[in-house]
DNA sequence: CGCATTTGACCGAC
DNA sequence: GTCGGTCAAATGCG
């Protein structure tokens, strides 16, 4: 999934996603300009949570990072709500990530994740996946697929400001204005499943 | 003092 | 042989 970087102070740092995560590892990509970031759980559960993450900046747009998600999480900081999506793993690329055709997790983690869906919702964000999902690179994840299969995990950083969803298209004027280009594929059906 | 981040090296897969 | 991914040790910061 693609999010936006914060185009206020630093748009140097990825987004949180409510979880801590702690870098592992960093690599240059073969056809990237930017490394790429490896991200693992903080807390880790004692091992038990294999969420793991992998924040690339677009080269297209600066002001983009591709994040992808692998792995089930158990370690909520419950500083920022959650919001989560499973249907990405059943509504776009299935068998990209999920391959062997794995359960999708979606009552995997249900009842706690609603509430925190209810509170984002409740404050007024919430981004539409939907329209990352096309753009999910998938297929990345190492050997992980076993336990759980790709979520796309959306939180809000509702921390600074209260910019919601509009944060998106705030950011897609600034990329627009500075790359001009990118997220034209990315967005090419830019319309709310919701709306 | 503890934890997180950083950088390099190592390993595996293609 | 190359690329991607992960681990491990060291350093810096809190």
């Amino acid at each position: 999934m693609l999010v936006p970087a914060h185009r206020m102070g630093n748009t140097e740092l990825p987004p949180d996603d409510g979880y801590t995560w702690r870098k592992y590892g960093q690599k240059d990509i073969l056809g990237s300009r930017f490394p790429r970031s490896y991200y693992r759980c903080t807390h880790k559960n004692y091992y038990g949570c294999d969420a793991k993450k992998k924040v690339q900046r677009l080269d297209d747009d600066p002001f983009m990072y591709e994040v992808t998600y692998c792995g089930s999480h158990s370690c909520l900081t419950s500083t920022t709500p959650l919001l989560n999506f499973p249907t990405a793993t059943a509504t776009n690329s299935p068998t990209a990530a999920t391959g062997s055709g794995l359960a999708p997790a979606d009552h995997f983690m249900a009842p706690t994740e609603q509430a925190a869906v209810s509170t984002s919702m409740h404050l007024g964000v919430g981004w539409m996946p939907a329209s990352f999902q096309g753009v999910a690179p998938a297929g990345s994840c190492a050997g992980v697929g076993s336990s759980a299969g790709m979520q796309t995990s959306v939180s809000t950083p509702a921390r600074d400001t209260d910019y919601p969803a509009l944060d998106l298209a705030d950011v897609m004027f600034n990329s627009g204005g500075s790359a001009g280009v990118g997220m034209d594929g990315i967005f090419s059906s830019h319309h709310r499943s919701d709306s």
